[in-house]
DNA sequence: TTACTTACTTATAATCATTATAAAATAAAA
DNA sequence: TTTTATTTTATAATGATTATAAGTAAGTAA
């Protein structure tokens, strides 16, 4: 995600307006190396700014996604996840409990095109299916 | 996706049934190189067995996704995509449109380790985001 | 400052994709 | 066959996300 000031003028020069939870929520996510769905980021955001409602958080949600600032993540969990670090970067998944961890291990290997297929390409991701150390014991019958 | 064969064997092993339904819906992915959602899979399947319910077909694929045979797509339009074609591919997602298209591309990454972080791992994917040609035109104030 | 325009936010209700339930059906083993 | 555990089905419930419409405030220009 690109930095608030960054954000500032992408949004004016869209004749938009900067409001106070924009700003709120775009901080809440500048540098968050977590996953966090929705509803995370509302209880969170809600003890600084208690009349923040679901329907503005999921409209910047949104809005970020479209401009491919944050990246949608779906664990199977049921809600969606989130991530603010577009950055190349290797996630793993667990098939069994649905754990989304960024690997600490192993670097991106892959650079973004500018353009692929007649798509302008804005960022990339590389995602490893699995099962979790937790869940490997308890799934050995698919470890075959 | 593995075969038909592979499968029964797999449900087998694990004490469970083969029957018609799981059949039917393994036929129906088995080789499928779109990304159906649920809805779309179900009108499709009601036309051969009208009987079939929602709810067998959300079993059947969750436990396919379990397994790792086929693979969850979040593309932002409210419905979660299956991918059956779990082999290492690249994958263009329309930010704007929320398209989701195999590219001819060849992927970056065509193997992927038996492990990583402590993780077993069973698949990769490499996805790209952008704006589509049919999008980019109407996009222009976010290429910059 | 002031008023003005328009985008945005909010509370509320609605939607709709997915999952839970419990009775009936059936694959597979005995 | 008979038995039994698994699966399926119809139905209802859940819960994440979105639509609505009235009120609020950011930005702009006197
Ligand atoms: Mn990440
Ligand atoms: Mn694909
Ligand atoms: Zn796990
Ligand atoms: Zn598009």
């Amino acid at each position: 995600m690109r930095t608030i000031e960054e954000l500032t003028a992408q949004v004016r020069s869209n004749g938009g307006k900067v409001t106070a939870q924009r700003l709120l929520i775009w901080q809440a996510l500048y540098n968050n190396r977590t996953h966090p769905t929705a509803e995370e980021l509302y209880q969170k955001l809600k003890q600084v700014s208690p009349t923040l409602s679901l329907t503005t958080l999921y409209n910047t949600l949104n809005e970020l996604a479209s401009w491919g600032e944050i990246r949608r993540i779906d664990n199977g969990d049921g809600s969606i996840h989130y991530d603010p670090f577009v950055e190349p970067h290797v996630e793993l998944v667990c098939l069994a409990c649905h754990k989304v961890v960024d690997s600490q291990s192993k670097p991106a290997l892959l650079s973004a095109p500018e353009e692929m297929d007649g798509f302008k390409i804005i960022s990339h991701s590389e995602q490893y299916y699995g099962y979790c150390p937790v869940c490997r014991s308890a799934f050995n019958q698919v470890n075959k």
